[in-house]
Parts: C-alpha cells; structure tokens; sequence
DNA sequence: TGTACATCAGTGAACGCGCGTTCACTGATGTAC
DNA sequence: TGTACATCAGTGAACGCGCGTTCACTGATGTAC
C-alpha cells in the first residue's frame, strides 16, 4: 500500500516535485491511520509512516515535533472514525426527535455502533483510546454547533430521551459515564481482552446483555 | 531495585554460586512484575528483567521459549494480584453467608477492590489484560475447589445473591459479563482513558454512579 | 559406596535490526519594496 | 513589474540505542549400575 509517489519512480520532470501544501501532513496522517488500523498504536512507526508517502524519514519533523505527535493526530482521526459511525449509525433510525421509542433506538444505535466499531476496526479502536496526552473525547472541536464527539453524541442521545419524558431528568444526570463504561468494557473485553476467543454468537448475545442492562438502568 | 545478587558484587566463594532450584525463574516473574508494576506490559523487558536478577540476558532463555512466555508470566502474577484484592474486600465485609444484604455488600466489594487495583496499579492492571495469548482468566487454576479468578469471584458473589433470594435465578444468567464490563469499562476510561485527568472526588463519584447502575440492574 | 555419564543451568560473545532523532544542506516558493 | 531576500519543505548522511535472540561453551548437579 503505498501513498503518494514513492521516490524510487519518480515522475520525469513532468510535475513540480513539489507536493500541494499539507499534502505530505496529510498523508503522513493517512500512512499512520493505515498503520495503526493493522497493528494498532504501536504500529505507528514515523519512519513506516513516512516511507508510505514516499518522503525521507525526516521530512516528518517538518510537520510533526515528533512522533508523539503524529500519533496524537492519527488518534484524533481515530476517534473520529468512531464518532462518524455513530453518526451513521443515528442517523438510520427513524422518527423524529422527541418520540421517544425513535430516542430509545437511537441511543442503542450508539451502543451498536460502538460495538461495531471495536470489532471491524480492533486497531483504530485500540488506538483511538491510546490517546499519547490529549483527549479530544468529550470537548467539542468547535465551541458551537453540536458536539459530535463519541461522548456528545451519547449525550444528546440521552437528553432525547429526557426530552421525550422517557427519562427522568433527575435521572440523567451523570448517566453518560456509567452507560459509556458498560459499552466501553464490553467492547475491550470481547475484543483485546479476555473474552476475544468468544464465538461471534456468543459475543453478539453478550453485547446485546450489556445494552439491556443500560435500557434497564433507564427505566 | 536489585533482586538476588548482581554478578558484580558476588560473594567470595562463601556460598555455592548456584541459586536455589527454581529461584532464576521465580526472581525473572518478580522481576519482569516489577517492570510492569512501573511501565506496564512494554515494560516487561527481557534483559532488564535478567539484569534485575543478576544474570546474563540468555540465562532467561533456560526457563522461557522467548519474552512473550515471560509476559505471560507475569501476566498471570498480575491477575493474581487483582484477585486477590478482591479475596480480601470480599473477606472484609461481615454477615454469613446467604444474609441479602451482606451479599449486596461483597458484590460492592470486588467492585470496590477492581476499582482501587486499577488507580493504585496501573501498570499491573494494564499487564492483567495485555494477555499474550492465555486467558486464566475464568478458568480456574484447579479443577477442584472455589474459582479464584476475578469472574470465578464475581460469579460467586452474584451466585450468593441468588441464594440470599436477592436476585431472580432467572435474571442472574450472563449477568457476570455487564457487570464485569461495567466495572472494567469505568476502570479503565478513568485509569489510562480519556477520563483519566479527573480529580479524585469526580473519579470516586463517576465510579459510584458505576456500583449504582449495577444495584438498579439487579434490583 | 564409587564411578561414568547425562542433563541442567549458567557464561561470554556476538548478530542484525529498526527505531527516533539530529545535523548541515539546498532549492523552490512567497513576500516586501 | 522586477529584484532581493526570508522562509518553507524537502534531501542525504549519520548517530546511538537497546532490544530479542542464537551459538558454542563449561562446570555443577543428579542418576544408573
């Protein structure tokens, strides 16, 4: 797999070698995000990274301070892989906003898609939380518009259901974290964990306990 | 940190040069623990253990096929030392057997005691689920007596509940694996996760929400 | 009880590896006047 | 519009590092007869 032009066949003088600005960030990005999804954090390797793009090793410490960085930005895209499916994810459901079985459904759509995740993309997954320094998790990129970061998106999906009476607002409060853990758990359990040899069933028939034990802590 | 002697200061012919049967292999697994207990699985160095032991890097070689056996090792030291945390806070809750609300109470406890392994020993904790390839962790070491394990002790404590007529035969089965998940879920977001910067109060409260959320699910 | 021999558990030296990172450089691009 | 210069983004070469692992060896311990 490789991104960009690799050195070795270079175009004759037809084109500037001169990439488009942040192309080479990017692809460095790219090159990591590949990495890490085969091997997870640790196969994020500045020099792999940097022979995919076709550049010196170096060439790195032009935009990245070193490779803690780039790591971090190949997280953050990690972790954006996980809040697109969730996205996606809510976004299947149908109903308006305010019914409140649309918002049941939607919440458990989080909860699928984060299973989802964890299991197609075990490397993203585990590197998505192998955050180096930052967290990026539950603050919002922008200061406006709606947080789509894996946590603000559980959380509008619990205020849904508080706005569609289907949960007591003095119940919500705080509900994100243990709800976020039990999926969290399940997820690193049944994948990495001590539970990854499970049969596809028997995890499936676990993931769907964990998430009837969160509709039960709702009602 | 030196376990046994470093080859440096050995003792002048007082004492055999030999070691004990057995003491290489026990000091490399205290060894590598310790590596762990400070740096987590990656920490588990093969020579910095044989250095610790005062013995040439191959000399580990005579009793593991290669590093990843050590780990496993130590690995398992890890899940021991987990296990028997909760061993002591499940012991330290009074009331006999089969009493509701004593039950109730040592449930908490291995919650309680996997809460507190995971702040006071990361490194160990991480180790306990950077499995190589073993599991050890629902199965039992022997075939006979109780199960030891982290889920063999749960399962005895939700097992108890039944008895104690706290908890519905019906609604135990599988009722293992939300819990451990949730249980686990919350250690580890607010241990190495993006949770991980919370102030003390902030993280005891979220894990309370966490016990909280599994009282409801029994309830 | 004594001898012959196999096994065990260590030593010493060396290997190849790939990594992250630094240095001095060069030529293209963008900017000020 | 043209020139002078600063900045940017790459190259090429090299570094030290510590790791896991292999090889041939040696001397002590345990075992068979």
């Amino acid at each position: 797999m490789t991104l960009g032009r690799p050195a070795a066949e270079a175009s004759p003088a037809e084109q500037p070698r001169r990439r488009p600005r942040g192309a080479v960030r990017d692809g460095l990005v790219t090159a990591g995000l590949e990495l890490a999804r085969n091997g997870g954090p640790d196969a994020v390797v500045l020099r792999e990274a940097t022979r995919m793009v076709g550049v010196v090793p170096n060439a790195a410490y032009r935009h990245f301070a070193d490779r803690d960085e780039l790591l971090a930005a190949v997280c953050a895209a990690a972790i954006g892989e996980l809040a697109d499916r969730m996205t996606e994810g809510v976004a299947r459901v149908p109903g308006e906003y305010g019914d409140p079985a649309a918002a049941g459904e939607r919440l458990r759509a989080i909860g699928t898609a984060y299973f989802a995740f964890a299991h197609d993309e075990p490397g993203l997954f585990a590197t998505a939380f192998a955050l180096p320094q930052q967290h990026a998790y539950g603050t919002p990129d922008d200061a406006a518009g709606p947080d789509r970061t894996p946590l603000g998106q559980l959380r509008a999906a619990l205020d849904e259901l508080v706005d569609a009476g289907a949960l007591d607002p003095q119940r919500r409060l705080g509900k994100e974290y243990p709800i976020w853990s039990t999926v969290h758990g399940m997820a690193v359990l049944s994948g990495q964990g001590p539970l990854r040899d499970l049969p596809d069933v028997d995890r499936r028939q676990l993931e769907e306990l964990a998430l009837m034990m969160i509709g039960e802590s709702l009602r």
